[in-house]
DNA sequence: TTCGCCAGAGATAACGATAACAAAATGGTA
DNA sequence: TACCATTTTGTTATCGTTATCTCTGGCGAA
């Protein structure tokens, strides 16, 4: 089934195709001129011979890869799912594949995961970004590459940055709440700081609620951060047990929110006539659940849309000093809040 | 912010060490036999000057590259993203990194992408397998590397399978439905032949019913695969529009099951007291949404966690021949079906 | 004392493509 | 026909690491 001998070379190739290596390479090029009658004897040379090009070569001696790195918390999200499609789609066309790694929420994973993908030496690297260690701030400085943060307004930046601040974003929802009347607000979250981008929504809460004159300690912790919707039900449970003159509940994420949603369906619970349930992301399924959930549009295609087209910019040498495009989340009123 | 000279090489640091490269290169791997007094100065040294291993020198003189491609239909599935989890776990302990690619449901890019990958020189190369382009085949056969075809039993392997059958899990849950009587039992799947391992769920179905003389002709085409929650709502209501006296009716997924139940919701039709849903792939929101959901688990984490045992195995020579792994989906009862 | 063994380190060449420069072929024009 | 511009092809050296072989010094056993 598989081939024992050494796989063929260009100059396998070029000897059969009677050429020179040089012109070999130029054949799988794109753009490089070389006759059609060559190119396609070359092309047909190397099929015979099941010719297969072999880019860690090509990437030794043109110092090119072709790769941009990008970092995600998790593969396993539709949000972040969607902006390295919006990233991959923006890149292809250019010959550029993503190299994904993902932290799982953690900077000292993020930590090794950076310093394995700059070894790889990617054109340029995408991180979620936000906080990331000393350690991981002094690579990717040094990289000498593009690097983009996105999914946040960082204060002190790396380089460019495609986002959007977490903390405006919950304040819309809390001035949404608030402007119809509704002051007694809880929101569920991570117990921990390991999100950095829940952690900024649970800070925009409370500033928000603050802001507003009104209690911000209606605060559910639902576990370790990412909350899966199990968790998100779990929370609601506490919160109408403990907090049952509770208006309104914002949670970090669809998910939990839609947790918090069947868990009101479980106990009969009204929403939005006895409570509204706001979430974050605009999944799919908050647009399709009963009722369906009103919740924030953070644009994720968008960013890795504008982010591979930043990249592109930065290494054309359009754009010189670094970039900021911070995108306006979109706060869609939906069914779970009047 | 970025570094505009050179950036230092192994040679660099063997000179500021006062060692030779090779030394270097031996205290930059693990076994390499170098004092720990060398190996710390040398470590001291390139973290002064900033190196980061080139991995792509190495993977040139080494003929190794640490790489295992994974081909995946989409990015944004839960269930294809566990796999990939359990993949990349069991690879990390060995250093392996996954390089993934994505075809979305179409085999001429799917040609492509393994063509891509395999120029990157991967150690293996894991795809969501079962049909193919004559073409990807060929490649695959000669690459000359470990090849795992997954989420499916194909008849003619190219290589290794850790897999399942997607038919025998659909007839598991006919045969459910039947057992407790129910007999007039549709199919809500994508109406084109693009998602291989939908197609043979759905082919699955029929010869289910066929097995037990019941009337296969329930099939509502639900548009594009893969099949969105909207679209699997969209056809939940043309089956109740159109064939009312339907018992049960079996999903292509998970999300356009539980798009078939919130058309039921707002439909006030009773799940399961009206007509019982099924769907595949156990999804978290399977177990949460209410009332939960009838469906099959495809283990999906556990396959890509075999899925790297064999390639750890076939990578050490332990493993010898072509292996067949066959998983066993479970059927999981809730409350959506009796 | 001699020999063998091994840990630790160095010297050399090579992995397979291509950047940079050079030369030959081609075509149009004066 | 001669000449220049352009296209097409070739030659050489090299990217940065490491496989492979070699060498040195220290230590224990005979």
């Amino acid at each position: 089934m598989s081939t024992p001998r050494k796989a063929p070379t260009m100059a396998d190739v070029a000897r059969l195709a009677g050429v020179s290596p040089m012109t070999v390479s130029r054949a799988f090029k794109r753009d490089a001129s070389v006759s059609d009658a060559t190119r396609s004897a070359i092309l047909e040379a190397a099929d015979s011979l099941g010719y297969v090009f072999d880019s860690t070569a090509s990437n030794l001696r043109s110092q090119r890869t072709d790769f941009v790195a990008v970092t995600i918390p998790s593969i396993n999200n539709a949000n972040f799912a969607d902006t390295v499609r919006g990233l991959s789609e923006g890149l292809k066309e250019r010959g550029l594949q993503i190299l994904l790694g993902y932290t799982d929420y953690d900077i000292q994973e993020e930590e090794r995961l950076v310093e394995q993908l700059l070894r790889r030496r990617p054109e340029a690297i995408v991180v979620t970004g936000g906080r990331q260690t000393p350690r991981t701030r002094r690579l990717l400085e040094n990289a000498g590459i593009p690097v983009i943060e996105t999914w946040d307004l960082p204060d002190n930046p790396v380089g460019h940055v495609v986002g959007f601040s977490n903390a405006a974003a919950v304040r819309s929802m809390v001035d949404h709440f608030v402007s119809v009347g509704i002051t007694r607000i809880a929101f569920i979250g991570g117990d921990a700081d390991r999100d950095t981008r829940g952690t900024d929504r649970r800070a925009g809460f409370i500033a928000a609620m603050q802001a507003h004159g009104l209690d911000p300690d209606r605060l559910i912790a639902a576990g370790t951060p990412p909350i899966s919707m199990r968790e998100g039900a779990d929370a609601m449970g506490r919160l109408l047990d403990t907090l049952p003159d509770t208006q309104a509940v914002i949670c970090v994420s669809d998910l939990s929110a839609f947790g918090a949603l069947t868990e009101c369906q479980r106990r009969g619970v009204n929403v939005p006539g006895q409570i509204a349930v706001a979430g974050f992301g605009d999944y799919e399924i908050a647009g399709i659940c009963v009722p369906s959930l009103t919740t924030i549009n953070p644009l994720p295609r968008e960013i890795g849309k504008r982010a591979a087209e930043l990249i592109l910019d930065v290494l054309d040498g359009t754009q010189a000093g670094p970039a900021t495009i911070a995108l306006e989340p979109i706060l869609m009123r939906r069914q779970s809040s009047p």
